[in-house]
RNA sequence: UCAGUCGGCCGGACGGCCGCUCCGGCAAGUGCCGAAAGGCCGCCGGGGAGGAAAGUCCGGGCUCCCUUGACAUACGGUGCCGGAUAACGUCCGGCGGGGGCGACCCCAGGGAAAGUGCCACAGAGAACGAACCGCCCUGCUUCGCCUUCUGGCUUCGCAGGGUAAGGGUGAAAAGGUGCGGUAAGAGCGCACCGCGGAUCCGGCAACGGAGCCGGCAUGGUAAACCCCACCGGGAGCAAAACCGAAUAGGGACGGCGUAGCGGGCUGUUCGCGCAAGCGAUAACGCCGCGGGGCGAUGUCAGGCCCGCCGUCCGGGUAGGUUGCUCGAGGCCGUGUGCAAACACGGUCCCAGAGGAAUGGCCGUCACGUAUCAUUCGCGCAAGCGGGUGGUGCCCUACAGAACCCGGCUUACAGGCCGGCUGAUAUC
């Protein structure tokens, strides 16, 4: 799994599909190519100031790695953009949050329509794999 | 002990699991990604946010542009004196003014006799120095009284003059206070204070002190214009250097071909001319007796231009690499200096990301805070102070390096240390 860093692919991506959940938005876009799943991170400047936007893209980031390869789809690039409430959300929660997330845009690819589709408001605290 | 003041420091600790990034060493398929430049993958060891990393307000280094090297002008900045420094609007030490019992704090602190402007309201008057109420004198008139006198005292008013003591206005009223003086007054005279001047003394200087002289003349405002002195070329690491596609466009050479096809422009007639062209013309052809209609925003032939393929050259973009961390560097010691700081010696290498690493999830402890229980001391009591334990909250404030330094400013939960001052108590 690679990193999205060129502003140009995160552009694209953009104008894919999306799943919301009250700590992000998953967006996605299948490519061409035969590569490796690539996946970015965006946090804009309302949600907060610098360290705490920093906190955001770290505990997105944890999620991404704690997540099973398994459920995300191959050669397809992702971005998740953050809300000001991963800074306060259960992470186990967060990480129900992500897995469903994930399975949304699955079904809708190419019409890029918006699968909304908030999380579970009270999730037991499950392992995390 | 309480209150205050100044300065310095810290800004959670330990552990578990899983990660990120850089450096060094070893290993390394000629492996993977990419057209290329270039990047990625294993193991071991080590480093990895701040006192403000922030605001981007000053000063520098560095890079490019321009030449501006100097002077002048414009614009901007700075503004008591001396020192420190690469430099500064910073720092240190003094001076002056103001505040505080004091330690100490604050100051946009050059020039108002170069010039211009402004000084609202109130007030008579606010700057080529002012008489509103007063006070005083003289003349005239008038009321009353005393009287021997052409005299004296007194009341009202008018006119002329003197006056800055008193009242009133104001942020500010023309030096202040006292004594003398005077019709009443006034630097009119004198003493002290203030102000100004030159002299002398101390100090590198800002400035301070002394006696002498001047009778006071220059009100405030320069964060109003202005004057004086000093400083300043511009842009900034998204600077800049190197490598460098795809596609489009530029140039050179070669190949194929000089034919066909596609696109664009030209396209009438007559005369002269070999032609290029020049001149004339709506003037041509057909139908029609004619008016008129059609050919015709047309067409043929011909001419000119562009379009193919390959190699190379040069410029630019995406992208990549460098710049990128050894520095006016940190720590320790010695010396000089009141100090800021400087010199010398020793020692250490201490973040280098780039959609942006330095973390995520937990556990234990400490700290803080709220509440409950219990207990101790003081007290008649209400209550106050302290200890122990449980639970909850915050599980930490302000805040994230972005080329690098020196400063300034602003933000900050909580805590520690030291100097000094005042008050109280005790000896």
């Amino acid at each position: 799994m690679d990193r999205l860093r060129q502003r140009a692919d995160f552009l694209a991506v953009a104008n894919g599909a999306r799943a919301n959940s009250p700590a992000f938005v998953l967006q996605s876009r299948p490519r061409d190519d035969s590569g490796p799943v690539r996946i970015g991170f965006t946090v804009t400047k309302k949600n907060g100031n610098a360290p705490e936007r920093n906190r955001i893209r770290r505990r997105l980031r944890e999620l991404v790695k704690r997540l099973d390869p398994v459920s995300m789809q191959p050669h397809h690039d992702y971005v998740l953009v953050g809300r000001r409430d991963a800074l306060s959300r259960d992470f186990a929660t967060m990480l129900d949050d992500l897995r469903i997330a994930f399975t949304k845009p699955a079904r809708h690819t190419h019409k890029g329509s918006r699968g909304q589709r908030p999380g579970p408001a009270s999730a037991a605290s499950r392992k995390p794999d």
